[in-house]
DNA sequence: CTTAGCACTCACCATGAGAGAGTGCTAAGA
DNA sequence: TCTTAGCACTCTCTCATGGTGAGTGCTAAG
């Protein structure tokens, strides 16, 4: 009995303040002193456990809104769960099989991963989801372009970048040119760029321009210039682009349903546009990707932990996926802080799996996921 | 005075209807006989204009929710609005320099078009806005196809199709190839695919089994196949794929908005739910996209008029876009039934024409917006 | 055909009472 | 010293009530 924790909470008390949470994560609703004692069977009166809640109040990790409601976590409360309460779950066998699948169904193409991870994480974590596409570790670096003639005067760009980026462009010409013509040119700027980032490509130009008889001609020279015009506009919005998916699951969450949350219908709706907000702009959500992408492992961050005030009532689960310097994004998990935060975190971590699974095949090269210890199917 | 609409009505009630759904339109609140007079100077008095609103609310035109509150029109009064009475008119020029110029400024980027196009008639129409990618206007043509070795036992196929469409997906290789090798297969395939549709591939390899020598090898055969799925599985769900956007603006309309709907807050949150689903799922609008492709000029849907009953809260306003005989799409803005009618018209039809002037380009032929009488910049 | 006048209908709002849930405190018991 | 029964207290939620105001429908006179 007298056996004390990590921050000088008693065992009843650590016990107390884990099933608070879990069933306010459950019912969404302020969890009073005797309905713990009559769910749980833990054989001391309301009264006691009421003092025990006092105790937890006046430590920080709980609150109620007023005198005679119940007790509901605060967020150094559910800091201290996901610390050190919470019991670490894996997905079950069936729920893995399932995702392994899906993503197994579309792993010719490149371009679905990203939708079907958002979609499979907001579906299991019941949340929104958000993914950014996997992105070059360091720069961007060019794999080969192939030029298609539209007709006399246009042609497309197709630009392909490592980590199986493709791109298009459409491309203005100045005089017909024939498909053998356009092959042999688009070869041959291939083999130029082939490999480079960026500054290489600036370099190798440099380095050309101090030869005489010119290695490229007008025409290549334009390409080209498209091809570093694109890389820069597309490294300059790497970081913006965060997708999210799973609205509907997160405005499922009774916070978002008058119905049952007992407030005002109107803080349902303002919520509801707020969380609307959040996810179409990424406001607050930006920040947040760095710094996950700069260490390993599943983040939380619960609530006022977060850097903006707007994200105040939200937790964000997120980890990072790819192949170690290759090709990195990031994934997770966003809603109220009232989450169900051991299901979010295995679910991050077993989808941020599967995806550097997918990535290495593309690198040949070991997967690897934020956390070390993957769950194999 | 005894002058007559085309459905028997006098000249001043399709004034008092006109007026009811501008007022209706502006302020979302039913409008009171006293209040068009006041506004209106209409020169007659209330209890007149009640009379007239008491006809037309035995046309069909007008209800009221109780005795004592305002008029509201019926769809049926909305569409001899849309149809008799309303101004057409145009966006302002500096609207249209304004969307000319966003659209200009990616002109390149044929991927980009269809998100601008829902971010420009979401913001203008202040509404949500759907839009379906440019497809081929019969059957997806080949344009082209190139190889990308990524590693060696992987690599990357890109098929370029009519329509500027760009699709990627991975390729596992039985052994290592060099970048000639792919090259001189690609180029082989692509000379041998050329403009061809699903069933003309299908015809050449019929042909091409009975010739003793065959002209593809086993690898060739491999990825015609490829590019036969995925052509395949693209104009399988190429109906389906709607984009939409203007979640938010929709939103910001006070049928959604508890503070401004006199009604419970929880008809907002229903009605909010109601919406996303809507955009998301596609359900009932899926429905109005071949309707919208097979008929020429912007098509407006009002409420209770659509398949679903679903949709009986909101009209979508759609046109078609494209050049005709090579690709189209379609584009519209959806809201609550109270819209702003000619705005939201002349916005479709404004990005309709400019969608169709962009696709245009590419063809190297004249577009063909929805409507004859394109605004020109 | 128009309109002043007026009764009537309803939503809306503030008020207040009553019920119920849950706490905090106190004092007795182990 | 810890536990607990008992009880007062607090606060929300719900429901009923009556008053107010907006707006209509009807009638009868102009």
């Amino acid at each position: 009995m007298g056996s004390y924790g990590p921050v000088g909470l008693t065992e009843r008390r650590q016990l107390i303040l884990k099933l608070v949470i879990q069933e306010f994560v459950e019912t969404a609703l302020p969890v009073a002193s005797e309905t713990l004692v009559r769910k749980y069977r833990l054989g001391v009166s309301s009264a006691t456990v009421r003092n025990e809640m006092a105790a937890l109040e006046d430590l920080g990790y709980l609150t109620h809104l007023h005198t005679s409601a119940g007790r509901v976590p605060t967020d150094a409360g559910y800091r201290f769960f996901v610390e050190n309460l919470m019991e670490r779950t894996s997905l079950s066998l069936a729920e893995r099989r399932m995702i392994r699948h899906q993503f197994y169904q579309v792993r010719g193409e490149l371009d679905q991963w990203v939708h079907l991870a958002g979609a499979v994480l907001a579906r299991t974590a019941q949340n929104a989801s958000l993914v950014t596409p996997p992105r070059a570790a360091d720069l961007l670096r060019f794999r080969h372009l192939d030029l298609v003639a539209i007709h006399e005067s246009m042609a497309l760009l197709v630009l392909v970048f490592h980590g199986g980026i493709v791109k298009q462009q459409t491309l203005p010409l100045e005089s017909a040119r024939s498909p053998e013509d356009l092959r042999r040119i688009a070869a041959r700027i291939s083999d130029a760029l082939a490999d480079l980032s960026l500054p290489g490509i600036e370099d190798l130009l440099a380095r050309e321009l101090k030869q005489i008889p010119a290695t490229f001609g007008e025409f290549e020279r334009l390409v080209i210039d498209l091809v570093m015009r694109a890389m820069q506009s597309f490294e300059e919005q790497a970081q913006e682009q965060i997708y999210s998916d799973g609205l509907l699951e997160m405005l499922s969450q009774p916070e978002f349903l008058p119905a049952l949350a007992r407030e005002d219908a109107e803080r349902a709706v303002e919520r509801t546009r707020h969380a609307l907000e959040i996810l179409k702009s990424g406001r607050g959500l930006g920040a947040l990707i760095p710094q996950a992408l700069a260490s390993s492992g599943v983040q939380v961050i619960i609530g006022g932990e977060n850097s903006t005030n707007e994200m105040r009532e939200y937790s964000v689960v997120l980890a990072r996926y790819g192949v170690d310097r290759a090709v990195v994004g990031v994934l997770g998990v966003i809603g109220p802080t009232r989450m169900a935060y051991p299901r979010s975190i295995s679910t991050v971590r077993y989808i941020s799996s599967v995806m550097s699974d997918l990535l290495a095949e593309l690198y040949n090269a070991e997967g690897r996921s934020a956390e070390g210890d993957v769950e194999p199917e």
